[in-house]
DNA sequence: GGCAATCCATACTCGTCCGTATGGTTACCA
DNA sequence: TGGTAACCATACGGACGAGTATGGATTGCC
């Protein structure tokens, strides 16, 4: 009936339990994070874990370096191969705005950042995103310092819209509001 | 030596449990709340617990809403009593920014979104900051729906700032730099 | 077909934490 | 001053999840 019931008879690989485990973080976060449950949803026992992974810990590891490598890279050099620099702004905006699946697990991971193992996952991806963020406001016309505070604060935003949104579920938002949101983002925050 | 070693031989009411359980929050997030945790650093044991409340989950509902009773109040009436309604935008960007202390449970509960009782607590609390913000928009002279989306906007910034800066730690900034962070968020922010 | 490496199941141990049961101690009050 | 209610300690039961031990099943390969 529902997904868990895969017939999926292959045998698995290290691969297979690291999406697990990430499909799992984005769905209920990395506390729920389990072993035996990740077993069952896999359709196995915990004697085909332990043979993958030496601990729970490694798997985390292992999850979160997989998806630190996947994960993004097409957006950035996307928006980077546009020709007109303040074209680039509203584009991501636009973008990130409406593509929210990619952004549960960093979403999820937002929510343990008091976990040792992921603050310095999430330091480094955020540290990047910024620096493009800032990039991106320097070619837009903004001076160094201002295109870099700018770049926090967008930055910041994103974070809290994350949390606030898809996290908390507020503000309970129509989809045309949500659009006119967006816009209202793009005019305050683009220079010009 | 350290602040867990005082002699207090008064003994406990429900409240000094639910302050307590606030102080463990912020530090250490909602699931470091374990009753034993909590009895050996007040210097009592389980036995004293469940006297005061019948469950944990009992205690964690009563600090919530004692949270939200006794949380805030202050910096939002004070900011009312202003009487130049464009002045009180930048005195509230300021105070919000220097004094941390107070928004470390809310900082502790965002990361707590995926548990039940936090939800209804956070999105009331939320919720009556960004209509308080919305207001204040409103009367430095932007239409109803600009204003509302310059709230999101802003109170989204305002979490994400928390997550990325006291939980996450970076961006890694100096004193004076924060200072021009915040300036430039009032300049882009307040509308004129 | 047989052998070895790979992969998985079953059955345990161990530590942690919630909650209960019960008896002891301290404060208040007539 | 004696008694009752408020407060706390100790000891236990039970659930849950990580990790281990060991044998069974499956695959690739000669």
């Amino acid at each position: 009936m529902n997904a868990s019931a895969k017939p999926e008879r292959t045998r698995l690989s290290a691969e297979d339990w690291e999406d697990a485990a990430l499909k799992l973080i984005a769905d209920q976060g990395v506390g729920a994070l389990a072993v035996e449950a990740l077993a069952r949803q896999l359709g196995v026992t915990k004697g085909s874990f332990y043979w993958h992974f030496r601990t729970r810990e490694a798997l985390l590891q292992a999850a979160l370096e997989r998806w630190e490598q996947y994960g993004e890279r097409e957006v950035i050099s996307q928006i980077e191969a546009m020709p007109d620099p303040r074209a680039r702004l509203p584009e991501l905006f636009r973008r990130v705005a409406h593509e929210i699946a990619p952004h549960r697990v960093y979403a999820a991971l937002l929510k343990a950042l008091d976990h040792p193992q992921v603050v310095p996952v999430m330091a480094r991806v955020s540290q990047r995103r910024m620096e493009f963020l800032t990039t991106i406001y320097r070619e837009a016309g903004l001076a160094p310092a201002e295109a870099l505070n700018r770049a926090r604060l967008t930055y910041a935003a994103y974070v809290g819209f994350l949390q606030l949104n898809f996290t908390l579920g507020l503000p309970r938002i129509s989809h045309e509001d949500f659009d006119a949101y967006v816009e209202h983002m793009i005019k305050t925050l683009t220079p010009g």
